[in-house]
DNA sequence: ATTGATCTTTACGTTCACGTACGTTTCTGT
DNA sequence: ACAGAAACGTACGTGAACGTAAAGATCAAT
């Protein structure tokens, strides 16, 4: 027995329920380009549109525009090649997964927690490669922090040297 | 050919004050390779070994080593271009020369002051680039950690399942 | 049905950031 | 003094990540 929910089109007709974009506005959305696009589809970093009709034009319903947004993100904050993404979006894919067998109720609880568990171990990866680039980051904001806490020491310093007409003597690191 | 006085015993100036290394060596410590280093002198990034007699090697002394240390450190965390580390190292060229220039006292105060407050502003943008891109990385990992939040409870809530109401046919997978 | 904008595939071009090869030269240990 | 390792300069090669051009197909609107 088939389910059908109006297997059809769904762009042309009344009620647009899945308000599809074109590669055009897509890419302008996410300022980026077709051919980012395109070529992310090409590699295996997006999946490709699935059952297009062979020289259609691609469409993007709200979830995909979502993960090449994420892609593209992912990409611009761990500046990791392409070739990593891939590796690392199988946490995406797990998710998206999870997220469209969660929307049907007749996957069974043992199967679904195996996605869940697959996606959370994914998730783990993701994390501690974000955590570990944070730290990497806030330890250098620290230490410009503290450069710049110098260097305006000494600025002071020489401007308090200039007004109280101090001989240019060293080190004054008053605060 | 040229007179030889005494000069060039030992690496360096007159004191063995510099320990110079040659380029695999440094290329070797910072986990990367003498071309590296090379190309990005080609390009500016780091400024040619100075007044190096003309196809002689390379030496570089701590302060060089620590500069490209911080560069490779910037590129790997910012992601940036090489031309945009260009210009962001103004930050590190100005600090350079303060230090350099602090060493010798025959420099006025007000060229001084002049120099840090340039400093000042290369760190200042630094900082400013730091910290926006922290803050990107920072909210990422919030989101991650919220999701992977959510699943565990998923996992957690279908496990309890499992155990409590009814049993499923037959399996009682792992873990 | 026609049109103009956008999209399709295919394919070659480009920029960045180095890698690699090579014949030569400089250094270092003995 | 001399061998062998390492560095030199020059130059061509390469993979990643797209850009760009061409020629035809599709789509929304007239």
């Amino acid at each position: 027995m088939s389910v059908e929910p109006v297997a059809g089109r769904e762009r042309g007709d009344g009620a647009a329920r899945s308000a599809s974009m074109r590669i055009g506005d897509v890419a302008r959305l996410l300022g980026t380009t077709p051919r980012t696009i395109r070529y992310y589809e090409e590699i295996g970093l997006l999946p490709e549109a699935p059952a297009r009709p062979a020289g259609q034009h691609r469409m993007y319903d709200h979830d995909e525009v979502e993960r090449i947004s994420e892609v593209m993100r992912l990409k611009h904050l761990l500046g990791v090649t392409l070739e990593e993404l891939k590796t690392l979006l199988a946490a995406e894919d797990a998710r998206a997964e999870v997220r469209a067998q969660l929307r049907r109720d007749d996957v069974d609880p043992d199967r679904r927690r195996e996605l869940l568990s697959e996606a959370l171990g994914h998730i783990d990866r993701q994390l501690e490669l974000v955590r570990h680039r944070a730290a990497e980051l806030a330890r250098l904001e620290h230490e410009l922090g503290e450069t710049r806490k110098r260097v305006k020491r000494k600025i002071r310093g020489l401007e308090a040297a200039r007004e109280g007409s101090f001989p240019p003597s060293e080190e004054m690191t008053t605060l």
